[in-house]
RNA sequence: GGGCUCAUAGCUCAGCUGGAUAGAGCAGCGGCUUUCUAAGCCGCGUGUCGGGGGUUCGAAUCCCUCUGGGCUCACCA
C-alpha cells in the first residue's frame, strides 16, 4: 500500500535540506480539521535555520511544492503547508489493500520467526472468577490476538495462583469444616466458605497458621494425602474457570502455574548464589536493591521455602530457556509494580542480558460501589453472573425488537459478551474503574453492540445486494474498472481514510499493548459507517455506483470484522 | 514517610513521542422511518484541561512544586 505520509516528507525532503527525511516524516500531522488537508507540516522549526518568518517559509515551501500528481492540492495557511490528498488515488489504493489482503486486512508479517509469550488471567485457585479478573483476561486476550495478528509466533500462559500457604489453610479447612458433597455441589463457593471461616476462626486459635504452613510443608514436600487434596481443589477449580473462558471464547496454550515451577527454584538460588547477591537478613534470604531505590527482594523465607517472587524468577528463566522467548509478556495489575520491578532487577543482576525483553503490562483496579471487592469478606460480583445477566438483557432486546436473526440463543450470547468486553477494552488500561451494572448493559453509544450493530448492517447490505459474496468480491478485484467518483463525497471519504489507517492503528495498539486504542478506533470506523449508510442509498439501481459503494461496504465490513476479532468479540451477521 | 500512578464538560472518558478554534459517548432537549436493520442518523456545549511556577516561537501534553484520590513498601500472592 502506498504510504502517503512517506510520500509527503520524500517531497519536503527534496526542498528541504535541513532536516532528514526521518525527522520530515516525524514533524508531520494531521490536522484537527480534515478540510485543513490530510497532512500537515509546520514550519516553525525551520526558522531559526533559514533566518525567516515560519510562515514565509511556509509560503515559500508551498510553491515550490505545488503540482505533484499524488496531491491535489499544496496550500500554505499560517505558518503550515497543507497537503491535500489526490482523492481518487487515495481511495484507490486503501480500497485495493483491503481487497488485496483477501480477509486478513489489517495483518502482517513483521512478527515473523519471533515469539512473543502473553502471561494473562492467572487467577487463584479455589477462589471466585470475578469481575476484578476481567481486566487481566480480556486485555490479555487482545494483546495476544494483536501480536498473533502482526505475524508473531504466541504463547498464551495462564499463572494459575496454585500455590503457596494459603492451600494449607485451605486444606486445614476442609478437615475441619468440609465434605466432599458440598463441594462437589459448589466447588469454588464452598471453598471459599472454609476458606473464610479459617479466617474467622484464627482470630480465636492463632495455632491454626501454624497448623496450616506446616501442611503446606508437607504438601510442598509430595506427603501423598495433601496432594491429592490439593489437586482435587485444582481439578474443579479449573473446571469452574473453563466454563467462564469457553463463554469468553478464551483459550490457553499452558497452564503451567505456580506450582509448575515448584521443583525448579534450586537452579535459580545457585545462580543467586553464585553471583554473590544472595544474603541474609532477619533470617531470611534476600538480594538487596537498595542501589537501585528499590526494597530487598526475598527469596526464601526464615523457615527456607520460597516465595512469589523466586517462583516468577524460575518462571522466567524456564520460559527463556523452553521458548527463547523475544517478549516475555506479563498482563497483571498495577498492584503489583514494585513486585515486577523487583523481578526484572533480580533477573538483571543475575546475569541475563534479557531481562529488558520481560515486560510488565499493569491496569487499573476495579472496585465495587460499595468499596473495594474482597473474597473474604463476600463482597464480590462474579463475571459468570455479569456475563449471564448481559445474555439474558440482549436475549430480551432481541425479542423485543423482534430481530431476524436465525439463533436467538448465539446472538443474544455474541453481542452480550461482546458488550462486557468492550466495555473492558474501551478505556485506557491503567485507570481505576468503579464496576457499575447501568454501564455493562448498556448498549448504545460507543459499545460493543453499537459497533456489532454496524458490522450486521454492513452485511446486511452485502446480503441484500444479491451478488454472490465471493462472486462479488473477486468482480470487486477488477479495481481498475470502479469508478470511484462515486465514493469521493465526505461521508464516503471520511470512511475510507478511517479503513486506510486500520493497519497502522493495529501496529500502534499491539506496540503500546493497549487494546484500547483499536476499540476506539472500531468506534470512528462505525460512525463514519453509520453516517455514509444514513446520508446515501448503497443498493442504487446504476451498477457502476453500486458497485463502487459495495466495495466500500465490503471494505468497512471486514475491517470491523477483524477489528472485532482483535478484541475477542464476535462479529454476528445479524442483529 | 518513600516509591508508583491518576486528576480534562453534570457523569464516563479520548486527546499519539508538544503544534493551527480542546473532542466523543452518556444523561437532557428538539428533529429524522412509503428508501439497503431506528441497537441508527442530525441539531443544541460560557470546560480555571486540579493549583502555582518553569522550558519553548508554541504546553492538556515536557520539567519542578503543591493539593487531592488510588495502589504499594520483608517472610501472602
Amino acid at each position: 500500500m502506498i504510504d502517503f505520509k512517506k510520500e509527503v516528507a520524500q517531497l519536503i525532503s527534496n526542498q528541504v535540506s535541513e532536516l532528514t527525511i526521518e525527522e520530515i516524516n516525524d514533524m508531520l500531522e494531521r490536522p484537527v480539521d480534515s478540510k485543513m488537508g490530510d497532512y500537515a507540516f509546520p514550519c516553525f522549526k525551520l526558522a531559526k535555520s533559514l533566518r525567516k518568518a515560519p510562515n514565509i517559509i511556509a509560503m515559500e515551501l508551498g510553491e515550490k511544492l505545488k503540482g505533484c500528481e499524488l496531491f491535489s492540492e499544496v496550500e500554505s495557511v499560517n505558518a503550515y503547508v497543507n497537503f491535500f490528498i489526490e482523492k481518487k488515488a487515495f481511495i484507490k489504493a486503501s480500497l485495493s489493500e483491503v481487497v488485496r489482503m483477501d480477509g486478513k486486512f489489517g495483518s502482517s508479517t513483521i512478527g515473523e520467526n519471533r515469539k512473543v509469550i502473553v502471561e494473562f488471567s492467572s487467577p487463584n485457585i479455589a477462589k471466585p472468577f470475578h469481575i476484578g479478573h476481567i481486566r487481566s483476561t480480556v486485555i490479555g486476550n487482545s494483546i495476544y490476538k494483536l501480536f498473533d495478528f502482526l505475524g508473531y509466533d504466541t504463547v498464551r500462559i495462564n499463572h494459575l495462583g496454585d500455590y503457596g500457604t494459603q492451600f494449607g489453610k485451605m486444606i486445614v479447612a476442609y478437615r475441619k469444616w468440609g465434605n466432599k458433597e458440598d463441594v462437589e455441589k459448589a466447588p469454588i463457593k464452598t471453598l471459599l466458605e472454609y476458606y473464610v471461616k479459617f479466617h474467622e476462626e484464627v482470630e480465636a486459635h492463632p495455632e491454626l497458621e501454624d497448623m496450616a504452613r506446616d501442611v503446606f510443608t508437607l504438601l510442598e514436600n509430595g506427603s501423598e494425602e495433601e496432594m491429592e487434596l490439593w489437586k482435587w481443589f485444582k481439578d474443579v477449580s479449573l473446571k469452574e474457570f473453563k466454563r467462564v473462558y469457553d463463554i469468553l471464547g478464551i483459550e490457553f496454550d499452558s497452564y503451567a502455574g505456580e506450582s509448575f515451577y515448584s521443583d525448579k527454584m534450586g537452579k535459580v538460588i545457585d545462580i543467586i548464589k553464585d553471583r554473590n547477591l544472595l544474603v541474609e537478613s532477619e533470617g531470611a534470604m534476600i538480594v538487596d536493591l537498595e542501589a537501585f531505590n528499590l526494597p530487598p527482594a526475598l527469596i526464601m523465607k526464615k523457615d527456607g521455602s520460597t516465595l512469589y517472587l523466586t517462583r516468577d524468577i524460575a518462571a522466567a528463566v524456564y520460559r527463556k530457556e523452553t521458548y527463547d522467548f523475544y517478549k516475555n509478556i506479563y498482563v497483571v495489575a498495577s498492584q503489583q509494580n514494585l513486585h515486577f520491578q523487583q523481578l526484572m532487577k533480580v533477573i538483571d543482576l543475575m546475569g541475563f542480558d534479557w531481562s529488558n525483553q520481560c515486560v510488565h503490562i499493569p491496569f487499573g483496579l476495579v472496585s465495587l460501589e460499595d468499596g473495594t471487592m474482597s473474597t473474604r469478606s463476600g463482597r464480590v460480583v462474579y463475571l459468570e453472573d455479569v456475563l449471564n445477566r448481559a445474555i439474558a438483557q440482549t436475549k430480551e432486546i432481541i425479542i423485543e425488537k423482534d430481530v431476524n436473526t436465525e439463533n436467538i440463543e448465539i446472538t443474544a450470547k455474541q453481542v452480550g459478551i461482546g458488550a462486557v468486553i468492550f466495555q473492558e477494552l474501551s478505556n485506557g488500561r491503567i485507570k481505576d474503574y468503579v464496576f457499575s451494572w447501568d454501564k455493562v448493559l448498556n448498549f448504545e453509544g460507543e459499545t460493543g453492540p453499537y459497533v456489532q450493530y454496524t458490522y450486521a448492517r454492513a452485511a446486511s447490505v452485502l446480503r441484500n445486494s444479491k451478488e454472490d459474496l465471493d462472486k462479488l468480491v473477486v468482480k470487486l478485484n477488477d479495481i481498475e474498472n470502479i469508478d470511484f467518483n462515486f465514493i469521493e463525497s465526505d461521508a464516503a471519504y471520511s470512511l475510507v481514510k478511517l479503513i486506510y489507517r486500520f493497519p497502522e492503528v493495529i501496529i500502534e495498539a499491539a506496540n503500546r499493548y493497549e487494546p484500547s486504542i483499536l476499540t476506539r478506533h472500531l468506534v470512528d470506523i462505525a460512525q463514519a459507517f453509520n453516517r455514509f449508510y444514513h446520508d446515501e442509498h448503497i443498493l442504487v439501481a446504476n451498477e457502476e455506483e453500486k458497485k463502487a459503494k459495495l466495495l466500500l461496504v465490503y471494505a468497512a465490513k471486514i475491517s470491523l470484522h477483524n477489528g472485532l476479532m482483535l478484541l475477542g468479540i464476535a462479529a454476528p451477521e445479524r442483529m
